[in-house]
DNA sequence: CTAACGTTTGTCCAACCGGTCAAAATTTGC
DNA sequence: GCAAATTTTGACCGGTTGGACAAACGTTAG
């Protein structure tokens, strides 16, 4: 069996701590093509024979980093439950989404990088596991349009567009920085567009009357 | 000054376009650092030593696709006028953005991986030429607000949210056909999305009445 | 026809990159 | 303290890549 874990030793688990802390570091602003083993082994303050004892491979690194990432980055969307008001759940989606931006911007990029090139190395999970869980959450909203809590529309391209907009922040911070200008760039842009976004999700643009 | 442009024979123009076609692909799909010259020498139908007679370095190339690319990406943006009705400007320019992403995704996720890698090459024109188009733009938005003919927010993140969702549709398309699945995933997609966002915009979620 | 100019190709090179390996240094179990 | 196991390193290798270059080929104007 694959799946049992390897035993590892103490310094084991350490060391490849720091290189997968490393490497989101390198992969998240190189792409996997454009990141190099050496520049992955320097900023883990180590030689490259000896992170290439730790990982055999560059690609079992990026490996290991894509399977974790999935894990938190979908957590989410897990949440999203048929317990509480519909219009406060989607609401506390976009504000958990948006803090992910904010706080993991180094994982929304290396998403980001591996869907842009094709999800070479996801699209089965992609096809899979992401599939059936917005499946299940969209017939979840599907039941609260119907009970009349929201307006009925498409519910797979509501979440796309939360997706889209939130992660937008973290993707595209450097263009999000140089439009907003060094004034409104600061660390005040993630408050003012989640206020935004609150706006636009619940009421759109319509002047109200 | 480099602002004159070489004299050019027919064939170096036609050439030039089809390196161009060619470099657009393959940079689109791999990457600047996960394209190799050859992928586009050989997209284009010429040998290595032939496209870089036409193109001394790799870099030209990639430069000149995204001088070129940015005017027409804009575009839309700039076409966003006082004159029409406010709802009735914003919807059709969600309309051709939109266009946009189903018309050309390789520009789009040119676009994409540049941004992504922190924009080394276009840095400057973010904070110069766009940063100048947005707050222009933004200005007209804000005008609308006064005159009650939409309603008040936050205008930029009003326009990266336009750009986001849009864009989506061209960058993330293989997650967004791998979650639609076979049966959603096809050509509708883009007519479900134009719908969809059509009332995000305008109503958002809030349930009628 | 031919000289000048523009285009294409084969060959080559130096740098880089992912990965191997054996030997040295260090840690761990007893 | 010592042997076994683990960790670290320097040297090396084969393949790839961006790019140079000169020679060959084609085209065009006189």
């Amino acid at each position: 069996m694959e799946g049992s874990a390897p035993r590892r030793t103490r310094i084991q688990q350490e060391k490849r701590e720091l290189i997968l802390e490393a490497a989101l570091e390198v992969f998240s602003a190189n792409g996997f093509r454009g990141s190099t083993i050496d520049q992955i082994a320097e900023a883990a303050g180590m030689s490259k024979p000896n992170l290439l004892y730790y990982f055999r491979r560059k690609e079992d690194i990026h490996e290991t980093l894509m399977q974790r990432l999935l894990d938190t980055w979908l957590a989410p969307l897990r949440e999203l439950d048929d317990i509480g008001d519909p219009l406060t759940e989607l609401r506390s989606y976009i504000r958990r989404k948006l803090e992910m931006a904010r706080d993991f911007p180094r994982e929304s990029r290396l998403f980001a990088n591996e869907i842009l090139q094709g999800a070479p190395r996801i699209k089965p999970m992609l096809e899979g596991e992401l599939k059936t869980l917005v499946d299940e959450k969209a017939a979840v909203i599907k039941g609260w349009m119907r009970a009349g809590k929201i307006a009925r529309t498409d519910p797979w391209h509501l979440i796309f567009s939360i997706w889209a907009t939130t992660q937008h922040y973290a993707d595209f911070d450097v263009q999000v920085r140089a439009v907003l200008g060094a004034d409104r760039g600061g660390d005040g842009r993630f408050e003012d567009a989640a206020r935004f976004l609150e706006q636009l999700f619940l009421d759109g643009l319509k002047p109200k009357g």
